[in-house]
DNA sequence: GCAAAAGTGTTGTACTTACACCCATGG
DNA sequence: CCATGGGTGTAAGTACAACACTTTTGC
């Protein structure tokens, strides 16, 4: 125990809750479990735990998001805190959620399969324990505004992306249709994207040109007072 | 105790500090007390204290707003959590931030004084404790974010306000001069404000008219739609 | 009568939206 | 050769930015 200059007050269990999003097939996916223990056990819910003595908030997030996909440096935003008296009928805990946005191209299934683990289409999700649901829908507000105003979107990729794979997701993230030449004009306006030799023909016999985001690109479009907008 | 499914994980103390904006003289200000307690007794600090057992978060920041403003109902939301290991030099704290818009016109400085609280320029803060100055930055990311998305700017005001004043505001939160007539033409053309019959003369000798905000009118202009934008 | 702040419209520019056809390829 | 998705430009409309003068009144 941390000596503290603070011993006579209350004392709470802080958990942490991951909203860890990818995008396959079109569409937004979100990855739950089947809660592991008592109350609500067997009930879907988002990733959790509780956090432990000596990290931080955003490493108690890097842990859940490594134990449950096998993967380190995922992007990630805090959402809030939840801290209404009954939000937990297992007992008085705060919650701070966090939403996550992973790529999915090649997602190790393993983990998840142990820990009863399923990527749910964001469209069709089923009732989740406690407060869940609200907290996907806040992280789901706080998303659709920093992917419009902040390059944030490319994290759903590995790393190269299509265009038009580009404007599913994004229209899967905004639940509305967006007119393809528009969409391209303003990514290319911008001009940081940086076009690749070769094509994805795997949803065309045409086949699509690979992009990636360039950072340093990006880098000088903030340095010259530019935002980016989406 | 409520009883608890979850007996032997660490407990945390939890914090709430509150960041208590207010309009006066042209300028926003920042409420800011002499810290009570040990450690950095008598730095300034942000209002805030320990949450208690049986209240939810935003009950705890709502107990703090009375305490400090002896005002109820305040336009309050909700920052997000702090959780860096040593962030709090006296213990393991996690603290959540919210912030507070509080109409100033006829402030009671009794509680203050009491406090040994003080009104301080925005732009010309100390030095806070611990984490303290983040958190501001944040509430001011956040509260320009509401202002131009949301009609919560008028929470500044008890109630009636002039548009000159209310473009002063505007100008005091995001820190840049703002054309008179485009401004104007702004709000009358979302037509959400009721004009008044008598003026403010304390600030010219023409005098300016009185206006209210009229939540009647909002109502229909977002169920029609339409999304206030300033 | 003058200083000081309140109030009021128009025009050019930039951005956003709507829209339709040709291209490349695997089967 | 044809079905499928990929790629491209232009014109109209809308929103935003820039700008200067008249009005009121306390002193």
């Amino acid at each position: 125990m941390i000596p503290s200059y603070y011993p006579n007050n209350t004392r709470f269990l802080i958990a942490v809750d991951c909203i860890i999003l990818g995008f396959r097939n079109k569409e937004l996916h979100l990855l739950l479990t089947r809660r592991p223990v008592e109350p609500m056990k067997h009930e879907w819910s988002l990733m959790g735990g509780f956090m432990e003595e000596n990290e931080s908030l955003n490493m108690a997030a890097e842990k859940i998001l490594y134990r449950y996909t096998g993967q380190k440096d995922i992007y990630m935003e805090q959402v809030g805190a939840y801290g209404a008296v009954d939000r937990d009928t297992g007992g008085r805990v705060i919650s701070v959620a966090f939403y996550a946005l992973v790529p999915m191209e090649q997602f190790d299934t393993s983990l998840a399969r142990e820990y009863d683990a399923r990527w749910m289409n964001i469209n069709e999700l089923p009732h989740l324990v406690f407060d869940h649901n609200q907290m996907v829908q806040d992280a789901l507000t706080l998303l659709r505004y920093k992917v419009s105003t902040e390059p944030v979107i490319f994290n759903f990729f590995e790393e190269r992306f299509t265009l038009p794979a580009l404007q599913d997701l994004y229209e899967a993230i905004f639940q509305m249709p967006m007119d393809k030449r528009n969409f391209r004009k303003k990514l290319t306006t911008m001009n940081l994207l940086d076009r690749l030799e070769d094509k994805d023909k795997k949803s065309s016999k045409r086949g699509a040109y690979f992009y990636l985001f360039n950072p340093d690109k990006y880098s000088e479009f903030i340095r010259t007072g530019k935002r980016f907008s989406l």
